[in-house]
DNA sequence: CAATTATTGCAATTTTGTTGCAATAATATG
DNA sequence: CATATTATTGCAACAAAATTGCAATAATTG
């Protein structure tokens, strides 16, 4: 992968190990679409402990490389920053479809509300929910509870 | 409270009972001027099962007057719509505080967003979490673990 | 190669969220 | 008012998610 030299460099730069354990987190993210449930990454990363696993998510939100993407119940991960462009989702309540969002717009926004307040920024989630073309007039009003990531 | 009426209405016109457990969960997230993580609530709640309270979250979430706010790892829950208005937070890694941010043009960039995508929106999330102003430049660049409700 | 430090795996535990079902409480019906 | 119906709850058991302490291991430094 030409990501990797990058994730070297990167970890090298801040005397951290980029061990066996962290690039099976980081390639199973990053070979998924969508973001990943805990599940799906301890999955994917059979011979890696689940405590490695959550310290390492935890290593890469603190190094910007990932985040926390909220949605219904349940906690998703996803690369972010260098390794894939910081965005957004729609997320639809009936048939789990998730549609990536980039705004500049959104972006500024973001900048001009946390300076009016002298906050300093360092990440924020915007997520939507609702319902997608297709599944509108279809869908019964519900809360998102057990839509896994396949669909 | 004033809130009760408008609560038993909402109840009412729905055909569902506004009864001991969800009042319980109700006037707990009421009374709190911050959102509470499920311990808090459980234990605010404290003559309510568990699952009473998750299913009655589940509800008003549904009926649109709850909803999930995601900060950090753990899921908080806060009044929305007719009981508190719609808002978003400014959240501070270092002390936890948590600012309140009413935008309306974060509202009509929802509606912008969507449109483009033939997207219906239902609900969203939208929190940036970083520095306040009184913890700039003191504060080591961190992830929120197990910062409570508390601070 | 020995000493130091970073990182991991393991086991145990805690917290969070879910499910099925019987008991209960509220509401409607005759 | 008694009974039938339906909504809602509590309980117990479970499943999933996340955390903790600690000893073992791997990499790095001197």
């Amino acid at each position: 992968m030409q990501h990797s030299s990058d994730l070297e460099a990167l970890f090298m730069q801040k005397g951290l190990r980029l061990t066996t354990p962290r690039r099976a987190v980081f390639e199973a993210l990053h070979k998924s679409s969508r973001p990943l449930m805990i599940k799906d990454l301890i999955q994917a990363c059979a011979s890696t402990d689940r405590t490695s696993i959550y310290r390492t998510l935890g290593l890469f939100i603190e190094l910007g490389i990932a985040e926390i993407v909220p949605l219904g119940w349940k906690q998703r991960y996803e690369l972010t920053g260098p390794f894939k462009p910081h965005h957004h989702h729609l997320y639809c309540l009936n048939c789990g479809a998730l549609i990536d969002v980039h705004s500049q717009k959104l972006e500024q926004l973001v900048a001009a509300i946390t300076h009016e307040y002298g906050f300093l920024p360092a990440e924020h989630k915007f997520e939507v929910s609702g319902f997608c073309r297709a599944c509108q007039g279809i869908a019964p009003l519900q809360h998102p509870k057990a839509l896994g990531t396949s669909r």
